[in-house]
DNA sequence: GTCTATAGAAGGATAGAC
DNA sequence: GTCTATCCTTCTATAGAC
């Protein structure tokens, strides 16, 4: 599968429009060290953009930048999960790819990714109802997305969207755990004990006329 | 239950020491704003204790004080929660406690309160090796103590630890949904999802003699 | 639209009086 | 141990030449 990472969409050449540049050089920096914990500069310095580019691109600042990549990052990320389950045969071990991807992605960065939504979720949640706001609607967007993926497999609607509120939280949350541990582990046991409950609960489904 | 807040622990009394003062006030703004979003003079401020002691009581400066808020944290919520399963007359009904409490937590604190090791974690996982490691210790310590949870009840040690890493990982992750979509639907999905396969898996277990 | 320079505030850290 | 004053860096943001 492809990698979960917007590493090589931040290169340097002349050919990829600044704000481009701009927009992947903050995603990087945030996924790394923080919203907070990124400068302006330093992503001045890493997009190969001027300093002065970046108020052009984005005249509301910082706040602006960051929301837009709250919003591209969430694109990215729902357009490769989607693409992920597409590439299985059924829902089940769709969930597992989902997972183990994952888990792949942070082992080949040397655990260095994480999800840039969730961590700008977490800083600013209290703090910044724009940014907020933003993380709250990709959110909704990945679990609109998922939803759709279980009501196909024929769950109702309301279970659906359970289990990809359930999907989508141990995801972030083994996302931390394995970070913060240097150890994969956590993501594969939380991909197969989610794909486990879908399987039961699958086969225990009346059968679609 | 208990609230899952350490707020009402940050007084301006004088009967409390003033290194407790600090450490109370710098788990509150973490968990808030951040760990980079955290300035020592907003801690100074909100704990009522003058800039110098912070460094007199810190000398290691913000990342010592990091650290410690990491140890303390992780030690208190682990505390909090056993309490909360230690109230419940099994297993199952700990596990749904666990997460309903983390809901109404939030709800309650108007979705002010993240769990600061999780938000430390995922900001300077990567960039700050004392702190991850710290992270690392305090999620550790939380699986050993559900991992006995688990074992106790009749799991073999090996699944009994799985369990526990998607308990943490389901707990977490929730977390970061509730607080960005103001909605604690997340957490009481999570909890009964798990709370279900621990139920369904504890009734396939064999008997013990 | 690109780039430099700088303002003005806030950051972490230190020295030293009390 | 408490507290103030200050240093130097970095931050976001803006002005303005090109």
């Amino acid at each position: 599968m492809r990698r979960m990472t917007t590493e090589q969409l931040s290169p340097a050449e002349p050919a990829v429009p600044t704000k481009q540049r701009i927009l992947y050089a903050s995603a990087e920096l945030f996924r790394r060290r923080g919203y907070s914990g990124t400068g302006l500069k330093q992503i001045s310095q890493a997009s190969h953009a001027p300093f002065g580019s970046l108020y052009h691109h984005f005249p509301g600042g910082k706040e602006e930048l960051g929301e837009d990549v709250i919003r591209e990052s969430g694109e990215f990320f729902r357009v490769l999960v989607e693409s992920v389950f597409d590439g299985e045969p059924d829902l089940v071990s769709g969930v597992r790819a989902v997972f183990d991807g994952a888990a792949e992605t942070v082992r080949v960065t040397d655990f260095q990714d994480a999800c840039p939504v969730a961590v700008i979720a977490l800083e600013v949640a209290s703090t910044n109802e724009r940014l907020r706001l933003a993380t709250a609607d990709v959110f909704e967007s990945w679990i609109v997305s998922a939803t759709a993926r279980f009501t196909a497999a024929g769950f109702p609607k309301r279970r659906a969207r359970e289990l990809a509120l359930a999907l989508i939280s141990a995801l972030e949350g083994a996302f931390v755990l394995a970070r913060a541990m240097r150890d994969t582990t956590a993501l594969t046991v939380a991909g197969r004990t989610l794909a486990d409950t879908v399987e039961r609960e699958l086969a225990a489904l009346p059968r679609r006329s």
